[in-house]
DNA sequence: ATTCGTTGATGAAACGTTTCATCAACACGC
DNA sequence: GCGTGTTGATGAAACGTTTCATCAACGAAT
């Protein structure tokens, strides 16, 4: 592997001047330069980025952990994160912690070895204590579509409860007064307050409370949606809802594509209101109501935040709030007979 | 920040033994290897990555520079290949090129700077000489979904000729004679293999090569299929195809929903095959035709190819070639005058 | 002719690890 | 008491950069 000095000594220069070649060509002469510049490629020589990084201390390169990168709301976020890094000349790369904690933080403590010069991340807990280390011994970390409790550690998110809350209006509006909500596990923060916030919409509308009904899933997936669909199949045509809003659109469609198969009616025997308005939503069986989130906008945001905290001393800690908004589409239209 | 300087000095021992104790634990003595690593948390110790591999010059950590994030497709084999990295206790980080020749350019630069220890990449172009001239540099390089022309570098595929020469039989066993091939741009290897293998069975049988109409999108994704679909809509019935086949589901998705919105019905008006079965694909508006591939199993013995390439020094470079298989469903289900 | 400033090149130190040859201490068998 | 291992700790060198103080050369100004 060719070095630095390998290209001082075919340049007849030294060691230091091919240094100021790579960082500083205004430094040096327009004839060494050259010269310099024509021995590399003649070598092949590559930058030893850790040799590099461990002399000069810093690194383009910043971290984006995501929870599930088959989601393809992540994919969205990402590639607005991927803008904003590439806008500051910065090299994005992705993680997936596949929803499980210790692969998160196995890859938490590699970046921090990396030395990275900043994470992203969707965690597992947004209160993870091992955040706030990152933060305190100095490697910015962004908090992305989470809030954590604490404001000592940046974040940007979009409003699940108001979310939450959109969708359970919509469903009232529609005349629906027993309506299931399918999601889980609630130990992810998304869906707990997606739950939250539309449980207060129907208890604030008079809904008797145990009118609704809650649908935990093993997984916010498809296949968590299809295995909802089979349990609400299997209920008397008077205990079912009328209507069901899904913590993500992959529960949507899981359960949208269960009631087709099952002989279960959308709109009209069940509603549904999915939720992230993912590219497949609209293009659904039925297509979808939905919550729609701005993804590419968050990614960027978390972006630009995090590289702030990297470059600039006096910055300050900052949680971002989007506003979510409702998609109508065919899956709760009014049926006729309501 | 905290050195192994720092912590010998904390433990009362030199600095050499600090890093037996996180190198080769066995030569270091009970009593001292615990007040070692108890002045490592106290301390808050935190290896630098950039220095140990300055001076080791090894890395566990490799890379999979994906064409398009977003695309379920890649998600599953990344995920897969993620599974074998972390077998051999290797770290993954995904880099989405995006589509974008300069941007993968951008990322497999940055990352043999990185010194990473091996390459996963779905390339621009296959043949890319760039490829060939990392693997020369040292640098283990397996292409992914491609198969170069060269078989000096390792590649895992799946024949994407047959995978169209599946879909075409299926179309002409169900007595259709004027299908579309929908896709593009054919500047996308896997495109083009596609549809080779589409038009030498559809010639095989005896169709009339100018039966076969090749409908050009500007990227294979849900919006290119709504496009094609506007402009199949457009047609005369008399001259439109009975069915088409899309080069992956996004393209077959979009040309589904564009159909519902535009009246034409699938698959008595239109039959439609996709391919890749991605997960969407059996929940979409009629379950899609498609045509399946090993994802994970892919990325899988990617990751295992790259790491005997990267560890054992006999590696023999090796192409793989996976089989596709087609899974049947509504979206080309037998009409009833046919 | 001397001083001065400017431009461009130089060499050594430093970054935080790993590795390796060396060494001290100690037990063992004779 | 003397070699001989064995075990465990040590210190220095090395990895490939960047940085910085220094220096040489040279023309301009006094």
């Amino acid at each position: 592997m060719v070095s630095v000095k390998d290209v001082a000594r075919a340049a007849g220069v030294s060691l230091g001047t091919v240094s100021n070649v790579l960082n500083r060509p205004d430094r040096v002469s327009e004839t060494t330069r050259i010269r310099v510049e024509h021995a590399m490629v003649q070598l092949g020589f590559v930058r030893n980025e850790a040799a590099r990084h461990l002399r000069a201390g810093r690194s383009k390169t910043i971290a984006f952990v995501v929870l599930d990168a088959t989601n393809p709301f992540f994919s969205d976020v990402a590639q607005g994160a991927e803008e904003g890094a590439a806008r500051r000349d910065y090299v994005l790369f992705l993680c997936n912690s596949d929803n499980r904690e210790e692969r998160e933080h196995q890859y938490l403590v590699r970046l921090q070895e990396q030395r990275v010069a900043g994470i992203l991340v969707t965690p597992f807990d947004a209160d993870d204590p091992f955040l706030q280390r990152l933060t305190a011994r100095g490697i910015p970390v962004v908090v992305v579509d989470r809030t954590p409790s604490t404001p000592d550690v940046c974040a940007v998110a979009v409003d699940n409860q108001l979310g939450g809350r959109l969708a359970a209006e919509h469903l009232l509006d529609l005349g629906h007064e027993s309506i299931a909500f399918v999601g889980g596990p609630h130990s992810i923060g998304q869906v707990h307050e997606r739950w939250l916030g539309a449980r207060a919409a129907l208890v604030a509308a008079g809904l008797d409370e145990d009118r609704v009904m809650r649908l935990d899933t093993e997984a916010p997936s498809v296949a968590g949606g299809r295995h909802a669909g089979e349990r609400l199949a299997g209920l008397s045509a008077a205990r079912r809802p009328t209507a069901a809003f899904c913590a993500n659109d992959l529960l949507a469609l899981g359960l949208l594509q269960q009631c087709v198969a099952l002989g279960i009616r959308v709109p009209d025997d069940l509603a549904i209101v999915g939720y992230d308005d993912i590219e497949f939503a609209s293009a659904a069986a039925v297509p979808l109501t939905s919550i729609r989130q701005p993804r590419r906008e968050l990614g960027l945001t978390a972006a630009r935040l995090l590289l702030d905290e990297a470059e600039n001393p006096q910055h300050r800690h900052e949680h971002v709030m989007f506003t979510p908004e409702l998609v109508a589409r065919a899956s709760t239209r009014r049926s006729a007979g309501a």
